[in-house]
DNA sequence: GCGACAG
DNA sequence: ATCTTGTCGC
């Protein structure tokens, strides 16, 4: 006969430490939606820039969404979801929301405590059949650089059922990936002014990549597919809205969660 | 054995 | 995520 678990036992060993428990279900809920993930690109429209005007459908509005906590009390935070136009870089839309959180942080489980702020920011956006609903979203956290390759970049793109990007601005160290294994790429590429570099974990799978995205950065940023998204197109379209070191879509959503908390709380 | 740990 | 001052540079 089993002896029940001590609650300090949780069912994955994902670190050795027992600071976080992984509640029930979170493993196999997220194998199974795992299973729907897309790995490539699976849209209609262009990203422009070359012979446009076609009449081709292009990427025009670019989603981005962040969450912002109170200092005073960690389960009040504001989710924010912003649209830009993907060309010029302008907001056209906003929308925050304060909210409480009782799902916790567990490292390796993020796409549990935001994704369902922001499904329910895009369903509010897609029941009025918002014109600009976005077309592709970015999220703050990974896609598939995660030690399960389903982080919350790609929990949320499976749930909205778009395509997303997972922005992570520190490294989540898995597959053998660290800090000092991204400078040393970076420093042996440098004699060709490369920019950016593939992630290949020690299983030999390109997980993200790595880019400084902004010339006074020397900090990079990874990037990694959610869904229905190539890596290729994923980098491309990083690069085309950084402004700065954060791509566009996540710094705006970024400063606005911000600002509404402080307003509105 | 210790310690790591996206946001 | 959040706690935090000054400081360097355009």
């Amino acid at each position: 006969m089993e002896i029940e678990s001590s609650p300090s036992t949780s069912s994955s060993a994902l670190y050795s430490s027992d600071q976080y428990h992984v509640p029930h279900k979170w493993l196999e809920v997220q194998d199974s939606l795992k299973k729907k993930l897309v790995t490539e690109d699976d849209y209609t429209w262009k990203l422009g820039e070359t012979g446009e005007g076609c009449g081709v459908e292009l990427l025009k509005y670019i989603g981005g969404v962040d969450i912002s906590f109170s200092k005073d009390d960690p389960s009040v935070a504001c989710g924010t979801l912003v649209v830009l136009d993907f060309k010029t870089l302008d907001v056209v839309y906003e929308d925050s929301s304060i909210v409480t959180i009782d799902v916790p942080y567990v490292p390796g489980f993020l796409g549990f405590r935001e994704a369902p702020i922001f499904l329910k920011l895009l369903e509010k956006m897609q029941n009025g059949s918002h014109p600009f609903y976005p077309q592709l979203l970015m999220i703050d956290g990974n896609g598939i650089l995660h030690p399960r390759g389903f982080g919350s970049a790609c929990h949320l793109g499976v749930l909205a059922n778009l395509p997303t990007i997972g922005i992570g601005k520190n490294l989540h160290h898995v597959d053998g990936l660290t800090n000092s294994k991204v400078r040393e790429l970076f420093e042996a590429d440098e004699n060709y002014n490369i920019d950016f570099i593939y992630l290949i974990g020690d299983s030999g799978n390109t997980l993200g990549a790595a880019l400084h995205s902004s010339k006074g950065s020397f900090k990079p940023i990874f990037v990694s597919i959610g869904h229905r998204v190539s890596l290729a197109s994923a980098v491309e379209v990083v690069r085309r809205t950084c402004n700065y070191r954060v791509p566009e879509p996540i710094r705006q959503a970024d400063i606005r969660s911000r600002e509404y908390l402080r307003k509105h709380h």
